[in-house]
DNA sequence: CGTCGTATTGAGTCAAGTCAATTCCCGTGG
DNA sequence: CCACGGGAATTGACTTGACTCAATACGACG
C-alpha cells in the first residue's frame, strides 16, 4: 500500500508552507491520522507520516478563479449573503486525506487545484479507487444529504479545497433554486464518471488502460502529473507490477517521457492507438 | 480487450402477452426497434426479435405497491393535484428497450418489477452492463435534468414499469421539497450502485465475481432469477465462455442448483466463501 | 425431424498474476 | 562527503487463470 509518498513529493512540503499555519484545533476535520492499514501485501510496514492539511484562509466565493466550473457557479449576489458559516480554504499535502468512509459528514469539498483519490476498501482489505477528482470536481457530496462518506478521500497530488459546511449547504439547497440543480448535476456527473471509470478503466487489457488513464489525465500541452504504480494499479485493477511494467515499457518505447518522477511528455497519438488495440 | 460480451439478445416475445395491446400509435416511448448493431464477433447475425412495450394503463401513483421505495415515495395528497400529464405503466418484454443512448430525455423510469440493464457500447463495437436495476429504481434520471440518455436500457426479465414524463418530474421538483430530495437520494443511490459495481464486480477472479453477482441477485429465499451468460459476462468483465465455464462448475459442485432454466436455488453460505477467496 | 440460438466443453496460448530479487532515489546521520 | 536505510520502481522466472478458437450438446419451435 502506499505510504510513501508522503514524505517523498518536495512538492508536498512546500506547498505546506505556503500555508499560514493557522491550524484550528477545535473541530479540524482533516484529522492527519494514518491511512486505514490493510493487510500489507509485502510486510511493509504501517507508516504515518501523514502531514495533514492547513487551514488557509476564509474562501472569497465571489472572486474565486474556478467559479464557473465550481458548485456555487451560478450562485447570486443575494444568495451568497444566506452563507454565514465560513467556508474554509484547506491544503492538503499528499497522502492526506480530506474525511475517511464512515465519518460524521460535516462538509463536502470543492477542488480547486490537484488531484483527489476517492478509495473504497474491499473486505479482503484490498483498496480500490473509485474515481479521481480534479479543480472543479466536489469530493464527498453525499455530506448534503447527511449520509455518511462512502470513500476515503485522499489527495494524491497536493491539493487546494474549499470545504464548505454541510449546513451551507443544506440552507441554501432550500434557499435557492441554482444550487438544487447544481447538487442535481454534481451527482449527474459523479455518476457519468463512476461510468467511464467501469467502461473505460475496467476493460481491455493492462496496456490499453494504462494508455486510457493517461488520456484522461494528460493536460493540453500534452504533460501529465502521474502517480504512485501502487494507486494505478488500485485505479485500473491490475497489479503494481503490471502497472510498473507497462509504463517502464512505453517509457522505453518513447511513448512518455518521464521529465521529472511521476512528471511525463505524452505522445497523445500512440497512446489513443494504444487505448483501442489489444 | 476481452471481447466476449458482445451483446445479443433474445428471449423477447413471451411476456408479450401478459400485456394487454392498447398501443398508443401516437407518441410510443418504447421504440422497439433493434438495439444499435454493434460489430458482432463471430459472424453472429444481427437480431431484431426485439417486440417493444405495451401501454397498461394508467398508474395510480397513491395506491402504488411500491410507493415507499419508489421515486414519489413521500409526495403528499398536494403534490399529486400537481400532477396533469400522465404516468403511464408500460410492461417491457425481455430484450425491449425502456430508452437508447442519445435518446431525447422525454421520461424516467420507476422499475415495479423485472430487471433492467443498463448498457453502454465501446468504441470497438462491444457493450458493457453499467447497472443493473430492480423494482424501486429509477431508469433515466438524467431526463429530469434535460440531458440526453447516458445508457441503453433493455429489460432482461419481464418489465412493468411506470414512464413519468420529464416534465412531471421538472414541474414537481420546483414546487415541492420532497421530490426534490427524492432526487437527490436517487442519484446518490445510482452512484452507490456505480461504485459496487466496480467494486464488488469488477474486482477477483472470474468465480469470486460470479459468486458476487448471484449475491446480489439473490432473494430471501435464496432463490435468483438468472440471466445469460452473454450478459453475466457483459456485467463482469470476462468472456461468455469462462461466464458459461464458472455457473457450470458451481452447478456441479452443488453451490448452484438449477431448478428451471435460469432459475437457481443458491447456497448462500458457499457463495460468501467464494465472493473473498481467490 | 431440421433449425436456430444458447450453453457447455475441450485444447492450446498468452497476458497477467505471484514470488523474489535487484536497482534507484533520496534523505539522514555519521 | 559518503555510507546506510527505507520505500518505490523495475525486472526476472515461473505459474496460471482467463481468453481464443472450435466443436458439441441442448432445448424450444415450426
Amino acid at each position: 500500500m502506499p505510504c510513501g509518498w508522503i514524505g517523498r513529493l518536495g512538492a508536498a512540503a512546500e506547498n505546506c508552507d505556503t500555508a499560514r499555519h493557522d491550524h484550528r484545533d477545535d473541530h479540524d476535520p482533516l484529522r492527519s491520522f494514518a491511512v486505514p492499514s490493510r493487510a500489507p501485501r509485502r510486510g511493509c510496514g504501517v507508516k504515518k507520516t501523514d502531514i495533514g492539511a492547513a487551514w488557509r484562509g476564509l474562501a472569497n466565493c465571489k472572486g474565486c478563479g474556478i467559479r464557473e466550473t465550481a458548485l456555487f457557479a451560478d450562485l447570486t449576489e443575494g444568495d451568497f449573503s444566506l452563507i454565514h458559516l465560513p467556508i474554509d480554504e484547506i491544503v492538503v499535502a499528499p497522502g492526506a486525506a480530506l474525511y475517511h468512509v464512515g465519518d460524521e459528514p460535516q462538509a463536502l469539498y470543492t477542488v480547486r487545484s490537484g488531484l483527489v483519490k476517492l478509495v473504497q476498501y474491499l473486505p479482503n482489505g484490498g483498496q480500490r479507487i473509485v474515481r479521481l477528482l480534479r479543480a472543479g470536481d466536489t469530493a464527498g457530496l453525499e455530506a448534503a444529504l447527511g449520509e455518511p462518506y462512502r470513500h476515503t478521500a485522499i489527495a494524491v497530488h497536493p491539493v487546494l479545497t474549499c470545504r464548505i459546511p454541510r449546513a451551507v449547504i443544506q440552507r441554501l439547497s432550500e434557499e435557492t433554486q441554482h444550487l438544487h440543480q447544481q447538487l442535481l448535476r454534481r451527482w449527474h456527473q459523479a455518476v457519468e464518471r463512476a461510468d467511464a471509470f467501469l467502461v473505460e478503466l475496467g476493460t481491455g487489457s493492462a496496456r490499453a488502460r494504462v494508455a486510457r488513464l493517461f488520456l484522461t489525465l494528460i493536460d493540453e500541452q500534452d504533460d501529465c502529473d502521474f502517480f504512485g504504480r501502487e494507486d494505478v494499479g488500485a485505479v485500473l485493477g491490475i497489479t503494481t507490477e503490471t502497472a510498473s511494467r507497462v509504463v517502464a515499457e512505453l517509457k522505453r518505447q518513447g511513448v512518455l517521457d518521464e521529465s521529472r518522477p511521476n512528471r511525463f511528455h505524452c505522445d497523445r497519438a500512440a497512446l489513443r492507438a494504444l487505448a483501442d488495440g489489444p
